[in-house]
Formats: C-alpha cells, sequence, structure tokens
DNA sequence: AATGAATGAGGATTCATTCAT
DNA sequence: AATGAATGAATCCTCATTCAT
C-alpha cells in the first residue's frame, strides 16, 4: 500500500483471469453451496487451469472469501422526496438484488459454513447486509428530524422491523409476495409514527 | 386375524439405534451442513456401523429428510391470559429452540440445498415455520374477535413481520438482543390497532 | 448314505426353497456371473430371505457350486437310425441347450472363476461337457464297427472336431449360423471316413 | 502453423505409467476377471495412485476396455512354403499365446461380461480372434488357389473348425495335447480336398 | 426352520492440493 | 505466469457373512 513492492519480475497476472474466476466462484457458491462446488468447477467456468487458480487463492475458503469480498451487491439507492417511497424502494431494490444473484441460498451457504468459515458470513453482512441497513437508517434518522418518527424510536429495531418480513416471508414459502415492501413500511410508518 | 399385527419374523429392528442415528444426523447436520456431513460421522456419533444407517435409510438425502421429518422443534405453546404476553412467549420459544439446536446453521443448510434436495427446506417449513406461524396467527386471529386488532389487518403479513426482525438481527449480527421479542409485538400491535 | 443319521429334529427344511434357491442362483450365475451375482439377489428372485440360503450353503461358492451340480442340462438324446443325422441332432440340441440357459456367459463365468474357484468349470465339464461328448463319442464308435469310420481314427480328436466350430464360431461374431452342425459334422466324416 | 502440433502446454503424462497401467490391468483382468479385480489392485501393480488411473480414463470399463484395446496379441505369422506346416504354425502360435496371456480366464471373462460391458467381447474378437482367422483364411484361399482346397469350400467353416478344437479340448479338460494342431489341419485338409 | 438386524471390509469415484514442465 | 500431471484422503454405497429373535 505504501509503494514498498518492487516491481513484480515475469509476465504479469491477467486481470481478466482474476475477474473471471472471482465471478465463477461466486456464481458457483450460491448455486451449489460451499461444500458441493468444486474448484474444478470454477475453473472450466472461467476457462482457467485449476493451478491458476491456487496460484493466486491458496485454499478454497481464501477464494471464496474473495469472492464474497469483490461482491458489490448493493447498488445505489434511488432518490425521491418521500419517506414512505424512498423505504419502499430500497426494500424493493433488497429483494430484486437476492433474487437475481440467487442470494437466498448464498446466504443459506454462509449460515451453513459460519462454523466452518465464519468469514463468509462476516464478509456477506459486511458488504451486502449492513449497507442496505445503512441506507434504510439514514432514511429514517431523517424522517426522526421532521418529526415523522417517535424521537424515541429504536432505529437498529425498525430496520429489522422493514427486512425480517422478507426473510420470514420466504421461509414460510411465501417469498414474492408483491405487497410485502408496502406493508412492512406502513408497519412501522404506523408502529413508530409520532404521537402515538 | 383377531390382531391386526402379525408378529414381525425375525429380529426386531433396534429402537435406540433409530433414534440415536437420527439425533446424531440431525446435529451433524446442523453443525456441519449437508455436504460436508459425513455417514461416518453419524455413524461414529450414533454408535453404529455405517451398513445400519444404510439398512434404514437408502441414502444420504433420504436419511437426513427423516432426521428433518422426526425432529419435533415446536414446543407446546405456553399458555396465558394477555395477548401480548402470548406473543412474546411464542417468540421466545422460538429463538430458544433456534439456539438449542443451531438452527441458523440448520436453516442455512436447508437453504443452501434448495437446488439440490428441496425436500429439506420443506421439511423444514412444515415441521417448524408453519406450526409456529400458526400459533401466531391463532393469538391474532382471537384478538380480531376481541376487537384489540383491526379486522382488515393482514394476518400472514403481521406473523411475519413478529418473526422477521429475528432473522433480520440475526444476518445483521445483532442476533440475541433480549429485546426484540417484545419490540417486534409491540410494533405489530401499534400498527394494527384497531381505531388507527 | 449308510444309514447312520438320526431323524433330524424339528422342522424340516423345505425343499421347494432348497430348489427356487438352487434354480435362481443358476440363472443369476449365467446372466450376471460370480462376482457381479449377489446373495441378496438370489434370495429375491427365490423368495427367500438370505438367512434362508446361508442356512444351506456356507458360503457363496458352496451355493454356485451346488446350482452348477444339481443343473441337469443335457436332454436324452434323440434316436435314429442313421449316423449323420444322430450327430447333427447331437450337435443342434447342445447349442440349443446352451442358447436356452444362457449357456456361453455361464461358460464364461466358469473360465474367468477357473483361478477361484476351480470346482465350478470341473462341475461344468463333469454335469454339462463330459456327458454330451460320451453321446458323440458312442455314435462314433458304433460307426468305426459298421465301418463308416477308419479304426485307427482318433475318436476323442473327432468329438473336438465336431464340437468346436460351435465355440470358433461364437468367438468370431458368427455364432448361430444354421449351417455349423452339418458342415462339422460333414468335415469329420470326410476327413475320418474308412478308405481315405 | 509450420508444424501442426503445439507444443502441449504443463506437464506431460507419463508415458510409462500409461504402459504400467495398461499391462497390470490387463493381467489382472486375465487373473481375476472382471468385477473381482480392483482398480486398487491395479494401482498397487502398476506403482501408480488410483487418481492416476483415473485421470487416463473415466471409468473401470474404460480402463479396461483401452487395455484390451492395447493389447497386441496377435504375432505375425511364421511363415513357411507349406500349406500344413502353415496352418500348424498358426494354431500353434495361437494356442502359445493363449497360455502365455491366461487368455482362456481372459476370453471367460469377456464371455461373462457379455451382457454388461459388451465391448470387452468386441474388442477381444476384434484384436485377436479376428486377425488369426485372416491368417488362416488367407492361406486357405491361398491353397484354393493352387487346387489343394476344393474350390466350393466354405473357407470360414474351415477355420472355425481349425481353431474349435482348441477351444473344445479346453473345455473337456483334455487342453494341451501337443497333437491338437496338426489333427485338426489334418481333418480339414482331408475334408476339403480337392476331388474328394 | 426361517427371518431380519447388524456389521466390517472393500468398491469406484471425487476432490483439494502439490509438482513438474 | 500458466498448465496439466500426480496424489492421498475422503465419500457414499454394496456385499458376504454372522447374530438375535
Amino acid at each position: 500500500m505504501s509503494g514498498t513492492e518492487t516491481k513484480a519480475a515475469g509476465r504479469p497476472r491477467s486481470a481478466e483471469k482474476d475477474a473471471a474466476i472471482l465471478q465463477a466462484a461466486l456464481e458457483l457458491l450460491a448455486s451449489q453451496g460451499y461444500t458441493r462446488m468444486s474448484l474444478s468447477q470454477v475453473a472450466a467456468a472461467a476457462q482457467v487451469s485449476k493451478s491458476t487458480i491456487h496460484l493466486r487463492w491458496k485454499t478454497k475458503a481464501d477464494l471464496l472469501t474473495a469472492a464474497l469480498a469483490a461482491a458489490r451487491m448493493t447498488d445505489t439507492p434511488p432518490p425521491s422526496g418521500d419517506l414512505r417511497t424512498n423505504l419502499v424502494n430500497i426494500l424493493k431494490d433488497f429483494a430484486a438484488t437476492i433474487e437475481r444473484v440467487n442470494g437466498m441460498a448464498l446466504i443459506g451457504t454462509c449460515l451453513a459454513e459460519e462454523a466452518h468459515t465464519p468469514e463468509l458470513l462476516a464478509l456477506l453482512r459486511e458488504r451486502t447486509v449492513l449497507p442496505r441497513r445503512t441506507l434504510l437508517r439514514d432514511a429514517l434518522e431523517q424522517a426522526q428530524l421532521t418529526g415523522q418518527i417517535r424521537e424515541d424510536a429504536d432505529l437498529e429495531a425498525a430496520v429489522s422491523a422493514l427486512l425480517g418480513p422478507f426473510y420470514a416471508d420466504y421461509m414460510a414459502g411465501r417469498g414474492g409476495d408483491p405487497q410485502w415492501a408496502e406493508q412492512a413500511v406502513d408497519l412501522v410508518l404506523a408502529g413508530t409514527r409520532a404521537g402515538n
């Protein structure tokens, strides 16, 4: 980071291969799970030899950690003037992202591997969960300032109340309900409205 | 013909072994995940030979399906006269059960395996998620009858709002917050109170 | 054999089961080969438990030896007044029997197992090959007496010359040639005709 | 593009190992039979890891097919001016080869496996049976041209008459008779002699 | 006698990783 | 740098056999 590195001798590593490997790894992690996915599959999908992977990441866990770390799964939030609309939009983007990347399986993998490779869940939190929570929290704080929400409301709990129904619905097999975001927002706004 | 059951020929199958295998399988499923867990581990944990397992269940998937199916993870609900107390108790029992059986890892495994062994998630829903939801829903319906909750409230959404924060908290790394159940109940009751 | 046996106490063994097991074993030996065939398959085919098999024969080799020993695969020869017709009929019955019982596979199995279970090939010889050879040899000896065949002809070699083309044809992939028996007989008769 | 062969990347595959594996496989196929032989045995005999085998051949059947295909079991025919001597030499070489490679057991294995792995018998035919038959047939055709054998003689049948006694003798337990080749040749020549 | 349970040994195959080119 | 070869450990599963009922 501070310029101490000598310029690497020999052929430089191909950046395209780096990217292809990481992407393939992430997709396979989501579709197969940690243990079921094999490095051969990653190599095949990335059009690269297995050794090329090991040249960059020492172990399977290293590779998958890197793949999760490289994942950018929070889109920039959609702007709007209205609190309710803002919240609903963030939640809908959240759901769309999860659907797009086979996210529930990926979440499942990270949960299942927590005992063996806790970095996975940690990274998932850091890269995908927490940024989204920050967006929601910022919106709620703004609403607190404007008096739309009680001052003493627990905003972290409110954020969990906004996101939670998505998980609960999925677990119940009622995932995909088009109303869920609006219902969650309305419930939270009703429950935290100033003057209640 | 007087009794419907003919006495089974041969040596009877050991019920203790049945139970030991299923329990070991479930614990390992939670602690290791589907693919990482091996039948050898199950056999060792249950003090049984691998063949004894295969005698009862043809494949690994069969065994784990049976283990999940046999799991009784919803305790009988604690009775109480007060709506709020009832709901909180159900939620706390829910959380306690999940902690007791390493439930988030188990849920993760079922989510991760959904593409390959969908029966796992289906069973988890049927045996653990839906019974708990039914308890909550019954309590809410009662409250609707007594006028504590609006008649037009979407009770399924309310149930998801009650359970959801638990998942969301866990994903955010704030699992174990002792307040979550009360907060969730209060929010839902506030948001669906009749006369709002 | 000399009356020394005490009358067996307890329930006598079922003769039907004996027969069913032996027949199933022989069929599976032919269709699957020694190693590939399993005692479970035999048990299932004979509608009997595996233990019932082991009760009668101590090992797999014992069972299959018994099955081969019990096999009666030489039909009584068809009578006729003419030497050539007699020989052709014997050969055709030979070929028909082999086709009926999947004989080439059975022969193959006995050959393949010769190093491990030489009794199989020995029994096959004793029960199926040699009786047929005796039929042929008897007919040739009769022909020698009537002067149709040279006195100094090697009859064992002649018998092999009669049967051999069947094997050679099969190995060459030309098994089933309808002419083979007549051609073999004609060749042998021409080659051993008295006065050549 | 000037040379058609690009230099293969990576470490080249060891030709010695290839050969050692194939030879070990063939020997074990003959001595143990298809099902009894294990890849572990092959690996041990070839001083190679099991994975090295799987790297080259995906399945056991593939390996054994390749081993049979690689086997060169027909020596170049011995030249001679005399028809009878030629035929006898070919037959004796045939018998010698079979003895050398435990050929009857190998043949037995291929016959026994015909229902499950028909490629084995097919290859055995193509690589060992048919080439030898071609040698014999060529010699007989030559003899037909020079008038030593009747023009209308069925040469394929004659070839089977030459080879057949070997199989028949073996099945009768009289294999190894030193006279068989001469006797077979004499019989065929006598039976097909022009002018009979 | 007959059955089903129980087991230990062994099978083919896959995988993450290390080596040689 | 990049590749393919090589490997040891581990996996699920099958089988012949022995035990308990």
